[in-house]
Formats: C-alpha cells, structure tokens, sequence
DNA sequence: CTTGACCTTCCAATGATGGGAAGGCCTATC
DNA sequence: GATAGGCCTTCCCATCATTGGAAGGTCAAG
C-alpha cells in the first residue's frame, strides 16, 4: 500500500511517516518502480505502535528504544518496564508542577474581584509581591515572605 | 543598566530579553552610546513580571495580554481574571490527560513481571492489543502475536 | 488526453530557548 | 598607552514534533 494508506490505517500522518524515516526510527520503506513508498500490513502495525506511544506521551527517542526492545525477542521486560516507568516519572513530574501553578491561580483568581475595577491581586502578584504560593489562607495579618 | 545585570535582577536571560524586544514583548530598550541596551528599574520589574508570568505557564502571547492590562490604568480586573482562569483551564486539561497516560502506563506496568523473561504486557499494548486500559488482568493464554 | 488525486523532494515555520562566532566596547592593571 | 578579559552587539543555527506549501512526477478513471 502506498503511504496515504499506511497513514490511514496507522493514524500517523504521511508526513511524519516520511520524518520517522527520514530520521531512522523506522527502516526505509520499499519502494515502487515509480518512486512511491510501499507498505506492509507489518509496516502499518510499526506505524500503530509509534502512534500508541506517543499518545502515552513517549518522545520519539525513548520509542526509539522501545521499538529496539519490540523487535528483540530476547528482551527483558524489565527493560520495558524501566522504560515506562521513566516515561511515568517523567509525567508525574510534570503533573505536579502544573498543579502547583493551578494552585497558585486558582488562589490569586479567587482574590479577585473580576469587576469593572483596576485592582488586581492577580497583578499585582505578578508585578512582584514576593508570595509564590501563598502557603495557606490564614487571613490574618500574616504577609507572607 | 546593561543588559547582563538586567538579566541577571530579573531572572531573565539577556538572550531572552532580545528576544522579547525583537518579537514586540517588550518596547526597545534605550541605547548607550556605544550601542548597548540600557535598562532601568522600571523596565526590570517589567521582566520580573514576565518571568512569574511564564513560571505560571502563560504563553508569550498572553504575557503580552496580561502586560497590556498591567500598564491600563482603567483596566478591568475581569479581563485579567478571565486570563487567568483561561490559563488554569488549559493547565487542567493537561494535567488530566497526562493523568490518563500515567492510569495507563501504570496499569501496564504493573502488569509487567520487569525481570529477564521477554514477555510484556507493556509491548503488547503497545503493538494493538485494543484495549487501551485494560479492565482487568485476567491472565489469559499469554504469547504476544 | 485530461483531470484530479496521489506521490515525490525540498524548504520554511512554529515556540521558547540555548549555543556559538565574529567583532566592538569598557575597565583595570601594568 | 597598551593589553587582557569581560561585557556587549548582530547573525546564524539547533532543538522537538509537526504542519504547510511549492514544484513537479505518477496513476486511474472518464
């Protein structure tokens, strides 16, 4: 099948099954007398797989390897499973830094008013308050720092 | 103040500070003599406030709203608040996809004995076993392809 | 034979950032 | 005054994954 195809039944664009290959993650993909690049169901399922990963989140590197290790029939899946849980570290990280930066607006919007009015903890906040994440909402006279 | 010791009160990078005058961020700084960038304390609180701004996430582009309200006097605090809120929704959306990847990964994982034997449920999902969490592990006739 | 859908390669842009080269400026020390 | 080295300038390139487009070749149907 030619690579309209391919990305049809793959789910990964015809452009990046050009850019995969162009950068070696998959092999080169035959060709037909005129040029065109041909497919096998195999290829296809390669290309599925790609797909499955990256919607898990895995740069096309770490895919790379897990690739390595789908071909290998002699892998170890703890191989495997060094993989995804790095990839599961990886996004665990960076869950709770967006938190933190949720937490942090969620508390400067709740302080404001959102009327027709200039005044703005959200501002002023950002104009250099000092407070990161106001640790609690004691409303005391606290003043953090 | 050169450029570097702007950088450097500000937690910015002097290459990003050229950066933001070049795309428009930020007005043209003023010039010495000699051609160097000069900045002032002013201008550093300005950078300041793109710096926190981007420490919550914002994109460039709506730095340059939030700076927009910051310099209007008149503005309404409800525009600034409906950006923030914008920002805390897309940072939600993300966290919650990332959290369905990591659900996934971690069911797969845990499903993957991680020792010498190839065998894993990880690849296996990988190359098309549909289901994309699976329910249940029940263990089934094992053997990949 | 023409049309339109497909394919090819090549180049460029995205967004935010870093790296580096080539050259000019400034200041301190000799 | 000369020199060193630290700062500044501009310009170009690279990242990462992806999309877009242009220019041109191929294929299948009418």
């Amino acid at each position: 099948m030619n690579i309209g195809e391919a990305a049809k039944n793959s789910g990964v664009s015809a452009k990046m099954i050009r850019y995969y290959e162009q950068t070696g993650l998959i092999p080169s993909a035959g060709r037909s007398a005129s040029g065109y690049r041909t497919y096998t169901g195999t290829d296809v399922q390669m290309l599925r797989f790609i797909r499955r990963a990256r919607d898990l989140g895995f740069q096309v590197e770490a895919i790379g390897e897990l690739l390595a290790l789908w071909r290998d029939r002699s892998r170890q899946s703890a191989d495997v499973k060094r993989l995804a849980q790095a990839q599961i570290a990886g996004l665990r990280r960076k869950i709770i830094e967006m938190e933190s930066m949720v937490a942090t607006l969620d508390h400067l919007a709740q302080g404001c008013s959102g009327d027709h009015r200039p005044d703005c903890p959200i501002l002023a906040d950002l104009e250099g308050e000092a407070s990161l994440v106001a640790p609690a909402c004691h409303s005391g006279p606290g003043f953090n720092r």
